[in-house]
DNA sequence: GTCTATATAATGATAGAC
DNA sequence: GTCTATCATTATATAGAC
Protein backbone atom coordinates (compact mmCIF):
# COMPACT_ATOMS: atom_id res chain seq x y z
CA UNK A 1 0.00 0.00 0.00
CA UNK A 2 1.82 3.05 -1.49
CA UNK A 3 2.39 5.82 1.61
CA UNK A 4 0.08 8.74 1.69
CA UNK A 5 0.96 11.82 -1.17
CA UNK A 6 -1.16 14.62 0.76
CA UNK A 7 -2.93 14.47 3.98
CA UNK A 8 -6.84 15.34 3.97
CA UNK A 9 -6.30 18.63 5.45
CA UNK A 10 -3.68 19.57 2.68
CA UNK A 11 -5.56 17.89 -0.08
CA UNK A 12 -8.93 19.96 0.95
CA UNK A 13 -6.66 23.19 1.19
CA UNK A 14 -5.22 22.76 -2.52
CA UNK A 15 -9.03 21.59 -3.72
CA UNK A 16 -9.97 24.96 -2.22
CA UNK A 17 -7.40 27.07 -3.84
CA UNK A 18 -8.17 25.53 -6.78
CA UNK A 19 -12.09 26.59 -6.70
CA UNK A 20 -11.51 29.56 -5.74
CA UNK A 21 -9.56 30.04 -8.85
CA UNK A 22 -11.61 28.40 -11.42
CA UNK A 23 -15.13 28.17 -10.15
CA UNK A 24 -16.35 24.58 -9.71
CA UNK A 25 -17.74 24.18 -12.78
CA UNK A 26 -14.44 25.45 -14.46
CA UNK A 27 -12.21 23.42 -12.62
CA UNK A 28 -11.75 19.74 -14.38
CA UNK A 29 -10.66 16.72 -13.06
CA UNK A 30 -7.42 16.83 -14.70
CA UNK A 31 -6.93 20.62 -13.20
CA UNK A 32 -7.90 18.97 -9.88
CA UNK A 33 -5.13 15.95 -10.71
CA UNK A 34 -2.21 18.17 -11.63
CA UNK A 35 -2.82 20.42 -8.67
CA UNK A 36 -3.06 18.04 -5.72
CA UNK A 37 -0.41 15.77 -7.86
CA UNK A 38 -3.26 12.87 -7.34
CA UNK A 39 -4.30 10.44 -10.30
CA UNK A 40 -7.88 10.51 -10.39
CA UNK A 41 -8.48 7.32 -9.40
CA UNK A 42 -6.84 8.12 -6.10
CA UNK A 43 -9.23 10.63 -6.21
CA UNK A 44 -11.94 8.96 -6.23
CA UNK A 45 -10.86 6.72 -3.47
CA UNK A 46 -10.85 9.77 -1.22
CA UNK A 47 -13.71 11.23 -2.56
CA UNK A 48 -16.33 8.34 -3.83
CA UNK A 49 -18.82 10.73 -5.43
CA UNK A 50 -16.40 12.39 -7.91
CA UNK A 51 -16.08 16.20 -7.90
CA UNK A 52 -19.45 16.92 -5.61
CA UNK A 53 -18.21 15.59 -2.95
CA UNK A 54 -15.16 17.31 -3.20
CA UNK A 55 -16.44 20.58 -2.76
CA UNK A 56 -19.07 19.56 -0.09
CA UNK A 57 -15.91 18.37 1.56
CA UNK A 58 -14.59 21.60 1.28
CA UNK A 59 -17.11 23.59 2.12
CA UNK A 60 -17.11 21.40 5.96
CA UNK A 61 -13.39 22.31 6.14
CA UNK A 62 -14.36 25.95 5.22
CA UNK A 63 -16.72 26.58 7.97
CA UNK A 64 -14.84 24.90 10.43
CA UNK A 65 -11.78 27.55 9.66
CA UNK A 66 -14.47 30.62 9.33
CA UNK A 67 -15.32 29.23 12.84
CA UNK A 68 -11.67 29.50 14.16
CA UNK A 69 -10.89 32.63 12.12
CA UNK A 70 -14.34 34.54 13.08
CA UNK A 71 -15.23 33.03 16.37
CA UNK A 72 -12.52 32.50 18.05
CA UNK A 73 -11.04 35.91 18.74
CA UNK A 74 -14.65 36.66 19.42
CA UNK A 75 -13.39 34.71 22.95
CA UNK A 76 -10.44 36.23 23.81
CA UNK A 77 -10.38 39.32 25.76
CA UNK A 78 -10.49 42.94 24.43
CA UNK A 79 -12.43 45.62 22.94
CA UNK A 80 -14.67 44.75 20.38
CA UNK A 81 -13.21 47.35 18.01
CA UNK A 82 -9.66 45.82 18.50
CA UNK A 83 -11.74 42.03 17.48
CA UNK A 84 -13.54 43.43 14.98
CA UNK A 85 -10.58 44.93 13.38
CA UNK A 86 -8.59 41.26 14.03
CA UNK A 87 -11.30 39.66 12.01
CA UNK A 88 -11.11 42.46 9.12
CA UNK A 89 -7.38 41.31 9.00
CA UNK A 90 -8.18 38.26 8.63
CA UNK A 91 -10.61 38.47 6.13
CA UNK A 92 -8.16 41.03 4.22
CA UNK A 93 -5.47 38.28 4.26
CA UNK A 94 -7.41 34.95 3.01
CA UNK A 95 -9.25 37.14 -0.30
CA UNK A 96 -5.34 38.69 -0.72
CA UNK A 97 -6.42 42.22 -0.14
CA UNK A 98 -9.29 41.27 -3.20
CA UNK A 99 -6.92 39.49 -5.58
CA UNK A 100 -8.51 36.43 -4.78
CA UNK A 101 -12.60 34.97 -4.83
CA UNK A 102 -14.53 33.39 -2.40
CA UNK A 103 -15.32 30.38 -2.03
CA UNK A 104 -19.08 30.66 -1.71
CA UNK A 105 -19.47 32.78 -4.19
CA UNK A 106 -17.82 30.36 -6.66
CA UNK A 107 -20.07 27.74 -4.97
CA UNK A 108 -23.16 29.77 -5.72
CA UNK A 109 -22.47 29.84 -9.31
CA UNK A 110 -22.12 26.95 -9.89
CA UNK A 111 -24.44 24.74 -11.79
CA UNK A 112 -25.12 22.28 -9.59
CA UNK A 113 -25.16 24.96 -6.57
CA UNK A 114 -28.84 23.34 -5.33
CA UNK A 115 -26.89 20.62 -4.29
CA UNK A 116 -24.68 22.96 -1.90
CA UNK A 117 -27.41 25.09 -0.96
CA UNK A 118 -27.53 23.58 2.47
CA UNK A 119 -23.37 24.16 3.53
CA UNK A 120 -23.52 27.40 1.75
CA UNK A 121 -26.30 28.71 4.11
CA UNK A 122 -24.98 27.36 6.54
CA UNK A 123 -21.61 28.85 5.98
CA UNK A 124 -23.20 32.30 5.31
CA UNK A 125 -24.68 32.34 8.45
CA UNK A 126 -21.59 31.35 10.15
CA UNK A 127 -19.93 34.32 9.29
CA UNK A 128 -23.28 36.74 9.54
CA UNK A 129 -23.26 34.83 13.10
CA UNK A 130 -19.65 35.68 14.38
CA UNK A 131 -20.21 39.60 13.20
CA UNK A 132 -23.57 39.68 14.74
CA UNK A 133 -22.30 38.73 17.84
CA UNK A 134 -19.71 41.24 17.85
CA UNK A 135 -21.90 44.15 17.51
CA UNK A 136 -24.02 42.55 20.69
CA UNK A 137 -21.09 42.97 22.56
CA UNK A 138 -20.20 45.97 21.68
CA UNK A 139 -23.61 47.37 22.47
CA UNK A 140 -25.95 47.50 19.22
CA UNK A 141 -29.18 46.31 19.63
CA UNK A 142 -29.73 42.39 18.38
CA UNK A 143 -31.74 43.71 14.99
CA UNK A 144 -29.06 46.68 14.34
CA UNK A 145 -26.40 44.11 14.89
CA UNK A 146 -28.17 41.74 12.48
CA UNK A 147 -28.46 43.98 9.62
CA UNK A 148 -24.66 45.35 9.77
CA UNK A 149 -23.56 41.81 10.24
CA UNK A 150 -25.18 41.04 6.86
CA UNK A 151 -24.13 44.47 5.10
CA UNK A 152 -20.27 43.52 6.23
CA UNK A 153 -20.75 40.10 4.43
CA UNK A 154 -22.87 41.85 1.34
CA UNK A 155 -19.82 44.32 1.03
CA UNK A 156 -17.26 41.59 1.28
CA UNK A 157 -19.08 39.85 -1.43
CA UNK A 158 -19.66 42.73 -3.47
CA UNK A 159 -16.41 43.88 -3.56
CA UNK A 160 -14.38 41.16 -4.74
CA UNK A 161 -16.84 40.51 -7.75
CA UNK A 162 -16.08 44.63 -8.64
CA UNK A 163 -12.39 43.99 -8.01
CA UNK A 164 -12.64 40.50 -10.45
CA UNK A 165 -14.90 42.75 -13.11
CA UNK A 166 -12.61 46.01 -12.72
CA UNK A 167 -9.19 45.09 -11.97
CA UNK A 168 -9.30 47.74 -9.31
CA UNK A 169 -8.04 46.34 -6.06
CA UNK A 170 -9.00 49.73 -4.39
CA UNK A 171 -12.69 49.27 -3.94
CA UNK A 172 -11.79 46.00 -1.64
CA UNK A 173 -9.47 47.83 0.13
CA UNK A 174 -11.84 51.14 0.53
CA UNK A 175 -14.54 48.44 1.45
CA UNK A 176 -12.85 46.92 4.62
CA UNK A 177 -11.44 50.21 5.96
CA UNK A 178 -14.68 51.59 5.83
CA UNK A 179 -16.49 48.48 7.49
CA UNK A 180 -13.72 49.32 10.04
CA UNK A 181 -15.11 52.47 11.52
CA UNK A 182 -19.08 51.62 10.01
CA UNK A 183 -19.98 48.39 11.70
CA UNK A 184 -19.64 48.83 15.21
CA UNK A 185 -20.43 52.27 14.96
CA UNK A 186 -22.80 53.85 17.69
CA UNK A 187 -26.45 54.14 17.10
CA UNK A 188 -26.84 58.19 16.25
CA UNK A 189 -24.09 58.34 13.70
CA UNK A 190 -25.56 55.92 11.50
CA UNK A 191 -28.51 53.26 11.52
CA UNK B 1 -32.31 30.39 -47.58
CA UNK B 2 -34.16 29.59 -44.58
CA UNK B 3 -36.07 32.65 -42.97
CA UNK B 4 -34.62 33.71 -39.53
CA UNK B 5 -35.84 32.02 -36.60
CA UNK B 6 -35.10 34.80 -34.02
CA UNK B 7 -33.32 38.28 -34.73
CA UNK B 8 -30.55 39.07 -32.67
CA UNK B 9 -31.33 41.23 -30.43
CA UNK B 10 -33.82 38.17 -29.54
CA UNK B 11 -31.09 35.88 -29.39
CA UNK B 12 -28.82 38.02 -27.46
CA UNK B 13 -31.46 38.04 -24.96
CA UNK B 14 -31.77 34.43 -24.54
CA UNK B 15 -28.11 33.87 -24.46
CA UNK B 16 -28.10 36.40 -21.23
CA UNK B 17 -30.93 34.94 -19.68
CA UNK B 18 -28.83 31.26 -20.24
CA UNK B 19 -25.67 32.86 -19.35
CA UNK B 20 -26.98 34.72 -15.96
CA UNK B 21 -28.74 31.43 -14.79
CA UNK B 22 -26.35 28.60 -15.63
CA UNK B 23 -23.08 30.54 -15.36
CA UNK B 24 -20.81 31.23 -18.68
CA UNK B 25 -18.74 27.92 -17.88
CA UNK B 26 -22.14 26.10 -17.20
CA UNK B 27 -24.08 26.80 -20.44
CA UNK B 28 -23.01 24.52 -22.67
CA UNK B 29 -23.50 24.56 -26.56
CA UNK B 30 -26.37 21.89 -26.47
CA UNK B 31 -28.10 24.09 -23.75
CA UNK B 32 -28.08 27.21 -25.93
CA UNK B 33 -29.22 25.25 -28.89
CA UNK B 34 -32.11 24.00 -26.81
CA UNK B 35 -32.73 28.04 -25.43
CA UNK B 36 -32.81 29.41 -28.66
CA UNK B 37 -34.22 26.96 -30.73
CA UNK B 38 -31.20 26.67 -33.27
CA UNK B 39 -28.72 24.01 -34.21
CA UNK B 40 -25.12 24.31 -33.27
CA UNK B 41 -24.36 24.99 -36.84
CA UNK B 42 -26.98 28.28 -36.83
CA UNK B 43 -25.13 29.15 -33.48
CA UNK B 44 -21.59 29.18 -35.21
CA UNK B 45 -23.15 31.28 -38.29
CA UNK B 46 -24.29 34.00 -36.00
CA UNK B 47 -21.27 33.70 -33.25
CA UNK B 48 -18.17 32.53 -35.19
CA UNK B 49 -15.76 32.41 -32.12
CA UNK B 50 -18.64 30.20 -30.29
CA UNK B 51 -19.38 30.59 -26.84
CA UNK B 52 -16.81 33.23 -26.28
CA UNK B 53 -18.11 35.71 -28.87
CA UNK B 54 -21.68 34.93 -27.73
CA UNK B 55 -20.83 36.37 -24.19
CA UNK B 56 -18.65 39.36 -25.89
CA UNK B 57 -21.71 40.33 -27.87
CA UNK B 58 -23.80 39.61 -24.96
CA UNK B 59 -21.95 41.97 -23.01
CA UNK B 60 -22.01 44.68 -25.32
CA UNK B 61 -26.05 44.56 -25.52
CA UNK B 62 -26.15 45.05 -22.07
CA UNK B 63 -23.69 47.72 -22.51
CA UNK B 64 -26.52 48.88 -24.23
CA UNK B 65 -29.22 48.25 -22.32
CA UNK B 66 -27.38 50.00 -19.24
CA UNK B 67 -27.02 53.65 -21.19
CA UNK B 68 -30.65 53.29 -21.46
CA UNK B 69 -31.87 52.18 -18.36
CA UNK B 70 -29.36 54.17 -16.31
CA UNK B 71 -28.29 56.76 -18.18
CA UNK B 72 -31.75 57.89 -19.96
CA UNK B 73 -33.35 58.67 -16.64
CA UNK B 74 -30.67 61.28 -16.23
CA UNK B 75 -31.59 63.28 -19.19
CA UNK B 76 -34.78 63.49 -18.15
CA UNK B 77 -36.19 66.02 -15.77
CA UNK B 78 -37.39 65.52 -12.01
CA UNK B 79 -35.33 65.95 -9.22
CA UNK B 80 -31.83 63.48 -8.28
CA UNK B 81 -33.96 61.82 -5.72
CA UNK B 82 -36.37 60.75 -8.00
CA UNK B 83 -34.01 59.68 -10.59
CA UNK B 84 -32.33 57.64 -8.73
CA UNK B 85 -35.46 55.87 -7.35
CA UNK B 86 -36.80 54.90 -11.01
CA UNK B 87 -32.92 53.70 -11.63
CA UNK B 88 -32.88 51.29 -8.32
CA UNK B 89 -36.78 50.17 -9.71
CA UNK B 90 -34.96 49.37 -12.75
CA UNK B 91 -32.28 47.40 -10.93
CA UNK B 92 -34.40 45.90 -8.71
CA UNK B 93 -36.66 44.54 -11.79
CA UNK B 94 -34.04 43.60 -13.78
CA UNK B 95 -32.54 41.18 -11.08
CA UNK B 96 -35.95 40.11 -9.94
CA UNK B 97 -36.12 41.26 -6.41
CA UNK B 98 -32.71 39.28 -6.09
CA UNK B 99 -33.47 36.23 -7.70
CA UNK B 100 -31.35 36.50 -10.69
CA UNK B 101 -27.82 36.39 -11.13
CA UNK B 102 -26.02 39.17 -12.57
CA UNK B 103 -24.04 38.82 -16.05
CA UNK B 104 -21.20 40.31 -15.22
CA UNK B 105 -20.76 38.68 -12.22
CA UNK B 106 -21.07 35.13 -14.12
CA UNK B 107 -18.71 36.30 -16.33
CA UNK B 108 -16.29 37.59 -14.16
CA UNK B 109 -16.34 34.54 -12.40
CA UNK B 110 -15.98 32.17 -15.20
CA UNK B 111 -12.32 30.19 -16.28
CA UNK B 112 -11.57 32.67 -19.57
CA UNK B 113 -12.32 35.88 -17.35
CA UNK B 114 -9.07 37.20 -18.85
CA UNK B 115 -11.00 37.37 -22.06
CA UNK B 116 -13.70 39.45 -21.14
CA UNK B 117 -11.85 41.78 -18.73
CA UNK B 118 -12.16 44.69 -21.10
CA UNK B 119 -15.88 44.70 -21.50
CA UNK B 120 -16.40 43.70 -18.21
CA UNK B 121 -13.96 46.87 -16.57
CA UNK B 122 -16.11 48.94 -19.50
CA UNK B 123 -19.77 47.74 -18.53
CA UNK B 124 -19.14 48.42 -14.75
CA UNK B 125 -17.82 51.75 -15.28
CA UNK B 126 -20.90 52.76 -17.25
CA UNK B 127 -22.72 51.58 -14.36
CA UNK B 128 -20.88 53.43 -11.92
CA UNK B 129 -20.36 56.48 -14.14
CA UNK B 130 -24.14 56.87 -14.16
CA UNK B 131 -25.01 56.97 -10.87
CA UNK B 132 -21.95 59.10 -10.17
CA UNK B 133 -23.52 61.49 -12.82
CA UNK B 134 -26.66 61.52 -10.43
CA UNK B 135 -24.83 62.57 -7.01
CA UNK B 136 -22.60 64.89 -8.68
CA UNK B 137 -25.95 66.50 -9.79
CA UNK B 138 -27.44 66.20 -6.22
CA UNK B 139 -24.60 68.43 -5.19
CA UNK B 140 -22.26 66.01 -3.65
CA UNK B 141 -18.73 66.48 -4.15
CA UNK B 142 -17.36 64.61 -7.19
CA UNK B 143 -15.30 62.22 -4.98
CA UNK B 144 -18.25 61.70 -2.50
CA UNK B 145 -20.44 60.41 -5.31
CA UNK B 146 -17.72 58.68 -6.79
CA UNK B 147 -17.08 56.25 -3.68
CA UNK B 148 -21.22 56.37 -3.06
CA UNK B 149 -21.82 54.66 -6.87
CA UNK B 150 -18.69 52.29 -6.19
CA UNK B 151 -20.85 51.38 -3.07
CA UNK B 152 -23.74 50.98 -4.59
CA UNK B 153 -22.35 48.58 -7.13
CA UNK B 154 -20.54 46.98 -4.16
CA UNK B 155 -23.64 46.53 -2.23
CA UNK B 156 -26.37 45.31 -5.48
CA UNK B 157 -23.71 42.39 -6.32
CA UNK B 158 -22.92 40.87 -3.14
CA UNK B 159 -26.78 41.47 -2.06
CA UNK B 160 -27.11 39.10 -4.94
CA UNK B 161 -23.95 37.06 -3.88
CA UNK B 162 -25.94 36.31 -0.51
CA UNK B 163 -29.33 36.02 -1.61
CA UNK B 164 -27.96 33.50 -4.03
CA UNK B 165 -26.09 31.69 -1.12
CA UNK B 166 -28.49 31.97 1.40
CA UNK B 167 -32.06 31.58 -0.67
CA UNK B 168 -33.22 34.94 1.67
CA UNK B 169 -33.78 37.05 -0.96
CA UNK B 170 -34.57 40.07 1.87
CA UNK B 171 -31.40 40.85 1.82
CA UNK B 172 -31.65 42.22 -1.71
CA UNK B 173 -34.77 44.37 -0.82
CA UNK B 174 -33.50 45.93 2.11
CA UNK B 175 -30.25 46.88 0.25
CA UNK B 176 -31.85 48.17 -2.06
CA UNK B 177 -34.66 50.37 0.51
CA UNK B 178 -31.05 51.58 2.21
CA UNK B 179 -29.58 52.74 -1.34
CA UNK B 180 -32.43 54.95 -1.65
CA UNK B 181 -31.55 57.19 1.20
CA UNK B 182 -27.86 56.79 1.76
CA UNK B 183 -26.42 57.19 -1.76
CA UNK B 184 -28.08 60.92 -2.37
CA UNK B 185 -27.87 62.32 1.52
CA UNK B 186 -25.77 65.28 2.76
CA UNK B 187 -22.63 65.09 3.60
CA UNK B 188 -23.32 65.27 7.15
CA UNK B 189 -24.98 62.45 7.36
CA UNK B 190 -22.79 60.14 6.16
CA UNK B 191 -19.83 60.33 4.33
C1' DG C 1 -29.92 30.97 -42.40
C1' DT C 2 -30.98 26.57 -41.08
C1' DC C 3 -30.35 21.80 -40.96
C1' DT C 4 -28.25 16.66 -40.32
C1' DA C 5 -24.29 14.33 -39.73
C1' DT C 6 -19.85 14.03 -38.14
C1' DA C 7 -15.11 14.98 -36.38
C1' DT C 8 -12.20 15.47 -32.45
C1' DA C 9 -11.05 16.49 -27.95
C1' DA C 10 -12.13 16.67 -23.13
C1' DT C 11 -15.20 15.40 -19.65
C1' DG C 12 -16.47 12.64 -15.35
C1' DA C 13 -15.98 8.14 -13.85
C1' DT C 14 -14.33 2.86 -13.37
C1' DA C 15 -11.61 -1.51 -13.40
C1' DG C 16 -8.10 -3.84 -11.79
C1' DA C 17 -2.97 -4.28 -10.93
C1' DC C 18 0.45 -3.33 -7.37
C1' DG D 1 -3.44 4.55 -1.36
C1' DT D 2 -1.69 4.97 -5.69
C1' DC D 3 -1.23 3.86 -10.38
C1' DT D 4 -2.19 2.85 -15.77
C1' DA D 5 -5.54 1.96 -18.91
C1' DT D 6 -9.99 2.47 -20.39
C1' DC D 7 -15.02 3.46 -20.39
C1' DA D 8 -19.16 6.05 -21.97
C1' DT D 9 -20.62 10.62 -22.32
C1' DT D 10 -20.48 15.19 -23.38
C1' DA D 11 -17.96 19.10 -25.01
C1' DT D 12 -16.80 22.44 -28.82
C1' DA D 13 -16.50 22.81 -33.45
C1' DT D 14 -16.94 21.73 -38.65
C1' DA D 15 -18.66 19.95 -43.41
C1' DG D 16 -21.80 20.16 -46.64
C1' DA D 17 -26.78 19.75 -48.19
C1' DC D 18 -30.88 22.58 -48.89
Amino acid sequence: MPAPLLTKPDMLARLMDLFREKGFDGASLADISESTGLGKSSLYHHFPNGKEEMALQVLAHLEGQLEAALFEPMRSTGAPGKKLNRMLDTIDAFYEGGKTACLLERLCASVDSRRFRRPLGRAFKTWIDAVEALGIESGLPGAVARLRAEDLVVRIEGALVVCAGTGNISVFARTIRDLRESVLAPLPRRL
